[in-house]
DNA sequence: AGCACA
């Protein structure tokens, strides 16, 4: 997502925070700074891997954020130039305010977001796998692919992790793949227990992503939709064979028009 | 680089 991309919010991100800084002090100074811009509720910074170097600072209005980005962008700060932008979502002090705070969801998703890592990794592990042991293979198979898809994209970069269908096996249940483009796509051989918000986290990813629809009737198969073709068929060539449980690597085909 | 609320 582009910076700019990201809609105003009342809570500021700020990264390129210099790490070295304990976080008691680092809120601190964060509040000492940026209290000229308006009332702060709440300051969040944490020291994991994944979030140091990171904080948020939660105003009770959108417009002392808007300022703070403006004009503390880049600011210097232990040695460190700041980067700031809205942050990507509503902070726990606001929706509890809101009342729109819900614990058991929240719950849930950090609860799926684990579990859905740790198929990610899986994944790309799978993949790195395959391409280090057999790289001409994988190369074969992605040109062989853009072809019998007639996708637009053809083999591309590996971003991040690249195509998934290297340990991509029988395609049981697999009915004769519409072969023309189309924005949406099908998924067949998914497992039981898939449910839409599963799919949406994999799908999300790929720019375009509008929506999962899941057939009820039919467990095992959806038709998740992209705003078109090509981005449709980046997604689908990203996530071949991808593998929810290890039995059910994904068959995706573009849906019949 | 990295978008959370221990």
């Amino acid at each position: 997502m582009l910076t700019s991309d990201i809609p105003p919010n009342q809570t500021i991100y700020i990264k390129n925070l210099n790490e070295k800084v304990k976080k008691e002090e680092l809120k601190r100074s964060l509040y000492a700074l940026f209290s000229q811009y308006g009332r702060i509720l709440d300051i969040v910074a944490l020291k994991t891997a994944k979030l140091r170097g990171q904080a948020w600072v939660v105003f009770s209005e959108v417009p002392a954020a808007s300022n703070a980005v403006r004009q503390m962008q880049n600011f210097p700060f232990y040695d460190k130039p700041m980067r700031i932008q809205y942050a990507k979502s509503k902070s726990d002090c606001i929706a509890k305010a809101d009342g729109t705070y819900d614990k058991k969801k929240k719950q849930e998703e950090k609860v799926f977001r684990e579990s859905s890592w740790i198929v990610l990794t899986e994944h790309n592990w799978n993949l790195n796998f395959v391409k280090q042991k057999f790289p001409w293979a994988d190369k074969k198979r992605r040109v062989d692919e853009s072809q019998q898809t007639g996708s637009a994209n053809g083999p591309r970069a590996d971003s991040n992790g690249g195509p998934a269908a290297a340990s991509r096996q029988g395609k049981p249940g697999t009915q004769e793949p519409a072969t023309e483009p189309n924005n949406i796509l099908f998924i067949q051989n998914l497992p039981y227990e898939t449910n839409s918000m599963m799919l949406e986290l994999l799908f999300k990813q790929y720019p375009g992503f509008r929506e999962v629809r899941m057939v009820e009737a039919k467990p095992g198969i959806a038709f998740v939709e992209f705003e078109d073709d090509s981005q449709s068929s980046v997604a689908m060539q990203d996530l071949q064979g991808f593998k929810i449980t290890s039995q059910n690597p994904m068959a995706i085909s573009y849906a019949k028009k």
